[in-house]
DNA sequence: AAGTGGTCTAGACCACCTG
DNA sequence: AGGTGGTCTAGACCACTTT
């Protein structure tokens, strides 16, 4: 019946019970999260330091039960809107504080970049299809001899030369001729443009180096200058490598950043 | 009542009701967690590949409720033990796709070390009161002029010199010399040892660079080798900084890892 | 059609913080 | 002492997957 109330499609529907309920809608939280963002805290109803209405105010409000009005907080909170403390309610932090776009989050060079109001294109672009080494193959979990894409360019940010990046996809999660046709820039964005795949997460290590000769021609740097290598294997929910991506990027045209969080898994669980 | 069918020391308790709760226990779904980790996956009672008993039958076997054994199952998800779908259940993954301890987790590097199977050790440390320059106060966020504690050291890697590390704490934080007396190789381990401060999180950017005269003399490594430098913030839940950490680390000894979630914040809400 | 996880509700007690 | 968030329950309906 809350629900009837907020629908605002439902007003000549019928039935007392059961009430018209939504088809294929958001998350409840996550809506009542964006209307508490635009109600309290981006119109500066809530100044930094102030608090949001309690728990309970909030489930009046919107008509929606504490556990949903709880999910809302949470999300706030991860996103850095807010901290809350049992008995004392929600605070609202200064702006300044709210989290950027993080290494943490799965997301395309591309987008990473926009995220941070910059621009990128590529340059030097090379698709080619091969059959994988022993090692490449080992590497991407598939038997030897697999046939895959590896797709290598350049990215370029305000025209100077910021990275070298290398991709590949085998062609067994997606069909290469597929591949070539979708491939706008960034080959994670055509991977997660397929809901099919489910490409859930990646895990990527980090290093520091010095750049060769063969990256220095590339990139238009000296030998011997300092990069940031990410070498990354993007993954299925089931745990199925989709991708495997190495990219050597100059430091001092992004912000690579972490939130670096407490113990997040093995002594809090989220609750709601 | 299923709190009183589980309480292992509440056998004598008399009332009806209510019913004997306990107190400053960990989360019922952690428990809950552990269990189905020992009962189900680390004995191999259900093989990788497998499914988990459905959400209904763990309700049942623990006498818990539906919510409880989800965040149980959200958080074996989040450590990597299992994927969940929707109308199958959920599966055990390879032990090998078991998370390490990534740099997205709020650690010292002691700590961080030691789960990596490594020790490090301490040498060359100073440990100084100065009065912040402004630069260090605006970094800081306190007045200028404000004392704090600086700590220099080195960190050994099996006899190797591997990193050198640089923290500041400002004095407002954390008396000069308590944190002298309690230091045991990490600032880090000092504050979180504080639950009065709140220590939450960290902002942390990554860069690559290469050693100066400096930085190669102190690691007896030579100038123009690649380090990665890690500049962080420790906050409190309030978002007040109470650490301003810097390190430069040799690559090749530990394995910087993160895992990149895709969406973490804006689409998912974490439901239970 | 049956079963599973996904979402959401109403209500309860507890621990903590603030008057 | 009263109010707040923290934890937990029982139950409901929905969407997805498998039979």
């Amino acid at each position: 019946m809350s629900d009837f109330a907020r629908s605002k499609e439902g007003a000549d529907s019928a039935a007392v019970l059961p009430p018209p309920r939504r088809r294929n809608r958001r998350l409840l939280s996550d809506e009542i999260r964006d209307e508490i963002v635009q109600e309290f805290i981006l119109n500066g109803a809530v100044a930094p330091g102030g608090r949001l209405p309690t728990e309970a105010e909030l489930c009046a409000r919107y008509q929606v039960s504490r556990i949903t009005v709880r999910a809302a907080l949470r999300s706030l909170q991860q996103s850095g809107f807010i901290t809350v403390r049992q008995g004392r309610g929600s605070t609202v932090l200064p702006r300044a504080e709210t989290i950027p776009s993080g290494l943490d989050q799965l997301c395309s060079f591309e987008t990473f970049a926009s995220v941070q109001g910059q621009e990128v294109d590529t340059v030097d672009l090379e698709i080619e299809e091969v059959v994988l080494s022993e090692k490449e193959a080992a590497r991407l979990a598939v038997a030897a001899g697999t046939r895959a894409v590896v797709v290598r360019r350049v990215k370029r940010y305000d025209g100077q030369r910021v990275g070298w990046i290398v991709d590949y996809v085998p062609e067994e999660v997606l069909a290469p001729q597929q591949l070539i046709d979708e491939f706008d820039g960034s080959v994670l964005d055509v991977l997660l443009a397929h809901p099919e795949l489910e490409v859930d997460y990646s895990d990527c290590d980090l290093d520091a180096m010095t750049l060769n000769a063969e990256l220095a021609s590339r990139l238009g740097t000296p030998v011997g200058s300092p990069v940031l290598y990410l070498d990354e294997l993007t993954r299925t929910r089931q745990g199925r490598i989709v991708n495997w991506s190495q990219a050597w990027l100059l430091p001092r045209y992004f912000r690579f950043f972490i939130r670096r969080r407490r113990q997040f898994d093995l002594n809090t669980v989220n609750y709601s």
